[in-house]
DNA sequence: CATTTAATCTCGCGA
DNA sequence: TCGCGAGGTTAAATG
């Protein structure tokens, strides 16, 4: 990885148009040739910068250019597109290259598909009598993330979300709508199932007939802990 | 801005539990306290990160983490949750500090804004005999991105999105539900335009009875500058 | 300040 | 490879 900081101005072309005026600024080549330019605020997103696969080649700069002030200029472009950045480096305050070798990569706990995996072994806590059909049961319009049957044996598709919002139940109505046209699953009732449910969506989905839980994680895996020291 | 290369293990807790294993990494911290961390990959976004406002202390290893070579351990605190991440150093390869000043910001053109100004102002390229009614045209649900009429005078709510996903047309099925229960709106057709159109999407909007239009942001530009220049 | 919506979204999974 | 959905989405605009 290849770090400069430098006094810069940025143009990029491709799905949009943006510049960044003259001013120092961080500059990250990593190793796929992508390039990153980031300023001392702003969050993780960087100002400006070209995704892989791209190469970045410097250029001489131009008369106009030269005359502005440009020592040198970068022109990132990808490989697979028309995007292309122009870095305008007018003074370079510091550059580094280093070796960090391949990064073993992040491990992730806690996101949808474990609450997925956690409701489905405790399908229970859904009610008395509920059993689980399947897991990411596929309809023509995608799949539903549990498919059950409540304790009168009826059909019941469970939506989950972490946060639940007016979108997830719309995409649950849709599953319904499908399979209750299907003679063979209909009827089928809907639970939404989230770790927090916004009060619109809670209401669109009651409308609906659609059954609101509140899902907790840590109980959930507690359950789940629990269980396990009996053994 | 400071910029660390160091070997390190890196730990987040908060809305999930992450966990990055032992390599060396970028580690940048900006002015405001926000920390990210990098890899030589990836995208623009960073491996793992903690969001201002947010304050970043150094800490003493442990026992334990000085039996496995930390020796340095960063705790950065999300200010306002309980988020937070741990840094643990190994080893630090380069350590640098650097004042770049406020930055400018970026200057953005070709956005879904722009979409919708370019097409209000050549609304003709949905048809012939189509003329504008006003943009952001409010409902009690939300602004319908233009309302038009056709050469046959009737009524017509445009939803514009740079891509056309299921949930544009979700939206725009609302708006024509309420508009047309309006006696004095309706009847109202409905245009889904988009720079591109999900397959998924064109089918639900046209078995819908809406009309799907693909715009070009280049061509309606290019009107735009081919008509200013007959003057 | 909460809410909504776009994003050069990125990222990962499955067909 | 493409499409689709989730994201510690982030970030900007708006009521």
């Amino acid at each position: 990885m290849r770090v400069v900081i430098a006094k810069c101005s940025v143009d990029y072309e491709g799905r949009l148009t943006a510049h960044l005026p003259l001013a120092t600024r961080l500059l990250m080549v990593k190793a796929d040739g992508s390039v990153l330019v980031h300023s001392d605020g702003g969050s993780y997103k960087p100002l400006n910068w070209m995704s892989p696969p791209c190469s970045m080649a410097e250029a001489v700069p131009d008369e106009d250019e030269a005359a502005d002030g440009v020592t040198l200029v970068w022109v990132v472009r990808h490989a697979k597109s028309d995007d292309a950045l122009r870095v305008r480096i007018h003074e370079v305050v510091s550059d580094a290259t280093y070796d960090l070798g391949v990064d073993p990569g992040l491990v992730k706990d806690g996101v949808e598909a474990h609450l997925q995996a956690l409701l489905a072994e405790h399908i229970h806590t859904l009610g008395d009598g509920y059993s689980l059909v399947r897991r990411e049961f596929m309809t023509a319009i995608g799949p539903v993330d549990i498919l059950c049957r409540d304790g009168d044996g009826v059909t019941v598709a469970v939506e989950i979300k972490r946060r639940g919002e007016i979108d997830g139940v719309e995409q649950l109505t849709r599953y319904l709508e499908l399979m209750n046209r299907d003679p063979h699953l209909a009827p089928v009732t809907g639970i939404f199932a989230a770790q927090q449910i916004k009060p619109q969506a809670r209401t669109l989905a009651e409308d609906r007939g659609i059954r609101c839980v509140v899902l907790d994680y840590d109980e959930l895996k507690g359950i789940d802990t629990s269980e396990h020291r009996l053994f």
